[in-house]
DNA sequence: CGAACAATTGACTTTAGTCAAAGAAAGTGG
DNA sequence: CCACTTTCTTTGACTAAAGTCAATTGTTCG
């Protein structure tokens, strides 16, 4: 285990096969760093910007307000995660990012990416893995928002999140730190934060899992995976070449 | 209007500054075409192929289905949308899809597209800006899903469809024809066959719009972009070069 | 200490789902 | 073309899940 490499290497290494250039443009795109404290809102949406990060270090979220005032929260976004992506795009930002923790993320723009794409196509296929792994995570969430209960859906979404954060070296899968509170899981979830919190007892009454004091510590990943039906094949972590 | 050009041509051709190779590459790209009857299930969960489609032709959806049986559509994909992209990166299928009328298809694989990065990266990068406009629709559904009640997010899918069948010729956003049935509106809408009728009957006689008899008549557009908060930021339509 | 926010719980309301039943429409084999 | 099945649509009556309102207890932080 080598610890000094950062959350997006660790990542990117279940993608066999990227050579030292690879290497070094991955460390190159992540040279603009900059620190964002807790709490701050990155009011994107509509916004021009052509802009997007990789998140390093912390926790943050992306979400979109609705008109009524009330959050959906799109996705959360651990170190390695990519922020706002879809912006180099698409001509305005359709979300904005709220930071949980506070972050150093790596700004990445659109001329530096077609640069990786020019000179390392090897690493632009894998951060288009990536990217396409965090696809796939969004439309778990869709799907379990449409058709699974509060209680499963709530368990599925602790789960996958022990997996994610594995891959990139934080927490065993069923136990880890997690530091949202509980309106932000809520709003992730597609539910008020009052019934979330009723869940999450539940959950914990039923010995599967313990959400608390910034810890999720799994009692019974077995039942809880079984219950949700939890397999990880979307987030599947080692593309074949 | 030239009714000669393929829907993804259509599409693509917001995208200012295709020039005559990267026309010619996208013809190319929809060479190896085949045809698929209504009603077809393409299941490919799990599976690994790494096989993705242009929908030249009809109306398909992708979705998941759940251990208890329920399912949950992801997206309908319409001529000129992409099925599957995401199984070009992905070590397996993360879903399946239908065919709900019949459909003209053109099959594409990693290899061909690896190509249009190499040989035409203007093609390419249009491309990636349809993915991403994909991607951002299916986020506007997860919000919805998650924060809209039935009737305003029945409204707003609507609207939406209305404008991506514009953008392709069909239809003129306030009326178009709509060959899904109301099971199909449901699992797209996360609820009920049953509710979604009742939805439907509630927006018929709210004068806001009628579905029927595979049409879709506004009777009020500006009401149901009101009341659902409709902007088409996230789907839109030019990006700037 | 008090302010602001996060978590918790109870009582009640609203929304959407379930069950049951029928009518309508569309496709099938004779 | 017609009986026949199958699927789609529609409606009513009832149930279950999740939201709303209100209030209380912690916690953190200046």
């Amino acid at each position: 285990m080598n610890d000094t490499r950062d959350a997006l290497t660790r990542k990117l290494q279940a993608f066999k096969g990227l050579g030292p250039e690879d290497m070094a443009m991955l460390q190159d795109l992540q040279r603009l760093r900059s620190q964002i404290p807790a709490g701050k809102e990155v009011v994107y949406e509509g916004q021009h910007s052509h802009t997007a990060y990789i998140l390093r270090q912390g926790w943050a979220c992306s979400y979109k307000r609705l008109r009524d005032g009330s959050r959906q929260i799109i996705d959360i976004q651990v170190p390695g995660d990519f922020l706002g992506l879809r912006s180099l795009l698409l001509r305005a930002s359709d979300h904005s990012f709220l930071t949980i923790t506070d972050v150093e993320v790596a700004r990445l723009d659109r001329h530096r990416m077609l640069e990786v794409f020019r000179r390392t196509p090897r690493l632009a296929v894998a951060l288009m893995w990536a990217a396409s792994r965090d696809e796939a995570t969004v439309v778990e969430h869709l799907v379990s928002i449409g058709r699974r209960g509060a209680f499963e859906r709530t368990a599925h979404f602790l789960l996958e999140l022990g997996e994610r954060l594995k891959l990139v070296g934080i927490g065993n899968g069923s136990a880890y730190p997690c530091p949202i509170s509980q309106s932000i899981l809520a709003d992730a979830l597609g539910m008020t934060a009052i019934h979330i919190n009723r869940v999450l007892r539940q959950l914990r009454e039923a010995r599967i899992v313990v959400f608390r004091d910034g810890m999720v510590e799994f009692q019974d990943m077995k039942r809880a995976a079984d219950i949700t039906g939890f397999e990880l094949t979307y987030l599947d972590q080692s593309p074949e070449s």
